[in-house]
DNA sequence: TTGGCGCGATAACAATTGTTAAGAAATACG
DNA sequence: CGTATTTCTTAACAATTGTTATCGCGCCAA
């Protein structure tokens, strides 16, 4: 299981580090859109850190592209599981926008680690925000249909409406681009 | 956000503790089906241990009775963030079958939690195997349809089918329980 | 500039699921 | 035991979603 490291509120590689003192552990890169950056069954080496763009992890669910989360500006993205475990990664990271993105490699992330000070703490706060983020998914699931699910996104990230194409959203829903498609233009004449 | 604080593997409860050194903080009870352990809306004041029987947590979804998860023998069931914020839970815990219960309260259960070496550790590694269970639930929504989904309940937990009533796994499932019964017969026809 | 491609809207039809209601079957309990 | 209650099934119909296909728009690179 891929589990992301980084919430929008992330201390991992921003406001709390001296990044003078890191520079030399990590690299800056610049990638266009549908870049991959972990390809699914392969291990992860790197950890990334958004600075301008944006990325999805998805899977291939029997020749179809699901997609699992999305990540934005100042949030980090990689494979805790398959840090720990040295397994195959279960998904794919890619790009959706041309992104400028920090790239930091296993053993500097670990090295890092050791460095910080109260990471330990950090670390457990940041899977407890994980688990309240995925069990918050699992009920919007089982409690809302997907026209709901839908207006719970739009009322709590507008964000990713705004800039992820829509076919990604309607599998991170759970429906069919042409049920995303129905059911916005359902919204749109109700307001009316 | 109500978290189970317990895996089927638990040792929270079980196999490295001496209880003897403890049964004075604990209390057993025996409850009938379908008694309210926590209310919905009540801040947490005791975790449970299951000892013999089942139970279930759920929330009042504008008048439905949806269910959140199950919980069997060796199980702990409580709510870590009322515990660890005073916040009124935002579930109910009841009882689904006839169960014997080990009661700990909250300052009791901290005060053991000093007591036992390597908790912290533990307790991260549960947490953990938490957000793997979550983010499979929802990655079980949104890659598969509801049949997909009571089959692979069916092969995963078949303990919860055999012995939780139907219409508590339909809401489980995120499904009426008409539309349970009828995927059941096909699949049923489906074996034939 | 322009052809190709990604993306979204729409249509038509099939399949599934929800809703409501009624009744049968199983279970609980005095 | 028998009665109540709970649970499950089935039916009929409405609503939603999936599937497949087509069309048009905008963007990007040759």
């Amino acid at each position: 299981m891929c589990i992301m490291t980084n919430q929008p509120t992330n201390k991992f590689f921003t406001s709390d580090l001296n990044w003078d003192d890191y520079r030399h552990l990590v690299k800056e890169i610049n990638v266009p859109a549908k870049t991959t950056l972990l390809q699914e069954s392969e291990v992860s080496k790197n950890a990334y850190f958004i600075k301008k763009g944006c990325l999805r992890i998805w899977f291939n669910n029997n020749g179809k592209d699901v997609t699992f989360q999305f990540f934005f500006e100042n949030q980090g993205v990689s494979s805790i599981e398959s840090f720990k475990s040295g397994q195959p990664s279960l998904f794919s990271i890619e790009s959706i926008e041309p992104s400028t993105l920090l790239v930091i490699s296993k053993s500097n992330l670990e090295l890092m680690v050791k460095e910080i000070p109260g990471y330990q703490a950090f670390m457990q706060e940041h899977i407890f925000q994980r688990l309240n983020h995925y069990s918050k998914l699992f009920l919007s699931h089982i409690k809302n249909n997907p026209q709901e699910r839908y207006l719970e996104l739009l009322a709590e990230s507008p964000h990713i409406i705004q800039r992820v194409p829509q076919h990604y959203i309607a599998s991170y829903l759970g429906i069919t681009p042409v049920s995303l498609s129905r059911i916005r233009n359902k919204v749109l004449a109700e307001k009316k």
